[in-house]
DNA sequence: CGCCCATTTGACAGCTTTCAAATCGCGTGG
DNA sequence: CCACGCGATTTGAAAGCTGTCAAATGGGCG
């Protein structure tokens, strides 16, 4: 039962920041939602919007962007399965910032209501949500880091070397070869350059030998050597093993 | 005596964000806690410390910062009066980065059990300092916007707006003319920039009329002028006019 | 087969960094 | 009251990384 609910995938992430007992993965199975499929390019949410709803991605990625005033474009989180999109918005009533769908993908939409009174009502939720959206802000600090401080071959490096290890924990794919969900214009949005710098870099990284690109599969043919072009460090993601957590869910479910 | 504990700042800040019943301004008015004194430069955390501690920032500067693998220092937050400075740090029981004083500070130490479990335990408490931590969250995205995508110039005035009107926020001082607490070398840390440069561009921005400084004193001679420089909008700070929900505070207290 | 979007390439300009070295400001001690 | 010392600010010249502007090439889908 718990597996097959759609919103699965986000109760797994939660259990892994903090353990739930029983009645608290019952109260989250049990929020009233319903499913949506977008396809690429759709928004979910532009700046300015109420928020009204929360989505939970269950399938595909989705990003979150702002425009300087004139006009280029910056993208500033990149988020996969089982992510509760919009919970900062859900917090602060607006949304700062527009999020689109980087690929087709399918979301649960729970009404902002219900999602804030269960957060706010249980204490081991608030603190597994709560604990998530720090997570999303040490990622942030370490973009931050990365687009500040980091040239053109690190920064590209280390996105990769994140996006490999989050797409692992979620659960969707091997660290090794996944799903490369940008296009170089908006892998250099995101990271602070142009598509034609991003081009050139990426070549670089091949002609290395560090990572090979087909299609849009990603394959790291040298993790460590990956690792060290980034100057990449995993504890940021504050990744924790899936089992053990995932397990007590069960255990008390 | 609500105004006299050393915590207001803090009650203030979060009954901004959320509005706060009488007993729930009690519950963290009885949170124990001790003051201290610490000097420019202390250290409060270092990356990676266990947080056992949140610190309530009473007055002065601190700053959070992270290193490169190469020691490139970046800074990522600075925080002033009535900041819960380490709460992202107890959601996630480690400090993923230092933070250390930018001038001389005083500080209040709550253990981090007791306003977690204060946290947790009240939903409008829990709203408060959870949509705190989401304006800090939406002042990051703004930061990698402006590091990843203004020039120099831009950077620093907006830096200098948003610093402005954060001060005026938390009624330190006047939103045209504020203490800077910052050095060049370390407003350089902060928009991803050398010293040299972020000296040049000072010049260049005194030069043109829209700002003076004398000693740690900033005066901003053309607000309007300065927005346009930076690229500004207030709107991802959040701030909401401080009389009404304090009336609210006061009211039910 | 053709269109459209994404990737690739070239040459050149420009913002920022680098590396010293000089100057300034200010608190301290004589 | 003035000299000293140290950190912060300022200045110069040269090198480098990244951006800009087109234009060509490639690949996938209808």
């Amino acid at each position: 039962m718990f597996q097959t609910s759609p919103l699965s995938p986000m109760i797994a992430k939660l259990a892994r920041r903090h353990p739930l007992g029983s009645t608290e993965v019952d109260a989250l199975l049990a929020l009233p939602h319903r499913v949506a499929r977008l396809e690429r390019g759709s928004f979910l949410v532009r700046e300015g919007d109420r928020a009204t709803h929360c989505r939970v991605l269950l399938s595909g990625f989705v990003y979150r962007h702002k425009c300087t005033g004139e006009g280029a474009r910056q993208i500033v989180s990149i988020h996969l399965k089982g992510d509760l999109v919009d919970l900062p918005n859900v917090m602060l009533d607006v949304a700062d910032d527009s999020i689109q769908a980087l690929t087709e993908v399918s979301v649960a939409i729970v009404p902002a209501e219900e999602i804030l009174a269960l957060a706010l009502a249980s204490p081991n939720i608030a603190k597994a949500m709560w604990a998530d959206t720090m997570v999303d802000a040490s990622i942030l600090r370490e973009w931050l880091i990365n687009v500040a401080r980091h040239d053109a071959r690190q920064r590209i490096a280390h996105l990769i070397c994140e996006l490999a290890l989050r797409q692992e924990a979620a659960g969707v794919c091997e660290r090794l070869e996944y799903y490369w969900p940008l296009t170089q214009e908006q892998l250099g949005e995101t990271t602070g350059l142009t598509s034609v710098h991003v081009n050139r870099t990426l070549q670089k990284l091949r002609a290395e030998g560090l990572l090979r690109t087909s299609a849009r599969q990603l394959i790291v043919s040298d993790w460590e050597g990956l690792k060290v072009a980034g100057d990449f460090t995993a504890g940021y993601l504050h990744l924790t093993p899936a089992t053990p957590s995932l397990a007590r869910a069960f255990e008390s479910a």
